[in-house]
RNA sequence: GGAGAAGUCGCAUAGUGGCCAUUGCAAUAGUCUUGAAAACUAUAACCCCUCUGGGGUUCGUGGGUUCGAGUCCCACCUUCUCCGCCA
């Protein structure tokens, strides 16, 4: 959510905003409800002052009372009024999305993505090595009783997956490289519940554009299964005032993510690439406005470090205006080489949300002078750990078809190789 | 699931129908001090408007009663305690 203020004094910039995001809403009907809004307010404010003058007078004098209740009569039919605008003024506040930064790529969508740089050597394809083509990593998986989705269809429908053996040791590893590269920065590690109420769900933005079929719901309980930890951690300081000398906070929680994958018909349906639920290391931090584009550059640091210790080739790419999505002010991407597709995949994403979703969510700090002003909140994947499970079998495939484990993971998992 | 209690500033508290919500701690500024601590003084409760004087709004949320509600009534939400069930 914007500041209104800043919308009143910056309509420029917003509209530009939303023409950048591709975000179709009416700025200067935001414009003419806030005025119509306070016009209203001041004019029952003025006529509530003279009410109470009139009731502070004194006791029992009912020719007065009666001038009161008339006045109090008037304001109650005014009440409608505002409540229509203010109703309508915040359906289209919460539509408005965050303004890019300054250096974010202007682009109509994904395909207008800066790539910064490539790490790694993609011709590290099984190709190169003299093997032949590389096997795809649900072959290997089969070949290694690693991966069932047969049986899962079976048990849960598509889009699940019994992930077996070596690989499910392989998850446990990576969840502990994780924790000790990054609570040395100083992250806490949690935790989170991943059933949310319907307002935490709300609040934190991810129904907006109709998104809201992406989560499953509990009917009995009008409550939801989180997509991404990020829901139950960013709004886990929702109505609280931080102090200064806190921030910034940084977490790194841990949980199992639920998607419905609702438009996704027809999308990447083989194997356990794009599924309904899968566990995930998701950062998150609360900063001071000051700290927030730095918290950014660390966590985009520290993902690079976890892929660079995988020794995974990678590029890290810079989302553009149009692929940004309503929250972030900044974006990037991470995305791995998958040999059997010859092409890059997402595998981690960083957003810096500055105080938008703390505004919603009423996440403040009260900074050395006693002022309390938003917070700005960062997210970033450590690991989606499906996701890095096939990058590492691919890519460590060997020519017997059996899997490498990544030296990093060797001491975690206890053993070298999958065979 | 059953029965009780409670929600007021960052924290803790007072406020049982009538002046614009009390006090303490913490915070910020100042006085004093070589410096610090202590002490003292001042500031600040959410948000909106403002002619900068001030006005309005706000006591978990939403309704209601009243000339007037933190205070009375109703519903809801949340937390805690006890009982029952349970990993």
């Amino acid at each position: 959510m914007l500041d209104i203020n800043f919308i009143r004094e910056n309509a420029e910039v917003v509209k530009g905003a939303c023409r950048n995001k591709n975000v179709d809403i009416d700025v200067e009907r935001v414009l003419a409800l806030d005025v119509g809004k306070r016009r209203l307010m001041t004019e029952m404010e003025m006529l509530k002052a003279e009410q109470n003058k009139i009731s502070r007078g004194g006791k029992d004098n009912t020719a007065i009372f009666a001038q009161a209740k008339e006045i109090k009569e008037k304001i109650k039919e005014m009440a409608p009024e505002l409540e229509k605008i203010e109703t309508e003024l915040k359906v289209l506040l919460l539509q408005l999305p965050n303004i890019p930064f300054e250096d974010v790529p202007v682009g109509k969508d994904d395909s207008e993505n800066v790539v910064l740089r490539k790490v790694g050597q993609p011709a590290f394809s099984a190709l190169k090595r003299g093997f032949g083509e590389a096997k795809d990593y649900m072959e290997l998986g089969a070949a290694l009783d690693l991966i069932d989705t047969d049986r899962a269809a079976k048990i849960s429908g598509s889009r699940f997956g019994y992930i077996k053996g070596g690989l499910a040791v392989m998850e446990f590893a990576l969840v502990k490289l994780v924790m000790d590269t990054v609570i040395k920065q100083g992250f806490v590690p949690v935790i989170p519940p991943v059933i949310v109420k319907d307002q935490i769900a709300r609040g934190t933005g991810y129904f907006e554009a109709s998104d809201e079929k992406e989560a499953y719901h509990l009917p009995d309980d009008n409550m939801y299964l989180v997509g991404t930890s990020e829901q139950s951690l960013v709004s886990m300081y929702t109505d609280e005032v931080l102090a200064e000398t806190d921030l910034p906070k940084r977490y790194v929680g841990f949980s199992t993510c639920f998607r419905r994958e609702a438009g996704s018909y027809g999308k990447d349906t083989k194997g356990i690439l794009r599924v309904h639920q899968f566990d995930k290391l998701e950062m998150v931090i609360f900063s001071t406005p000051e700290q927030s584009k730095d918290e950014h550059k660390l966590l985009l640091s520290i993902e690079e470090k976890l892929m660079k210790a995988l020794k995974l080739p990678y590029q890290v790419i810079n989302i553009c205006t149009g692929d940004l999505g309503r929250p972030a002010a900044a974006k990037f991407d991470i995305e791995a080489w998958l040999p059997s597709e010859k092409r890059y995949r997402e595998t981690h994403s960083t957003s810096n949300c500055t105080d938008f979703q703390a505004r919603r969510l009423n996440i403040r700090y009260k900074d050395k002078a006693g002022k309390t002003s938003f917070v700005h909140t960062l997210n970033g994947t450590a690991f989606a750990i499906g996701r890095i499970l096939i990058m590492i079998m691919e890519n460590y495939q060997q020519k017997d078809g059996s899997i490498k484990v990544p030296k990093v993971l060797q001491k975690y998992c206890g053993f070298k190789i999958i065979k």
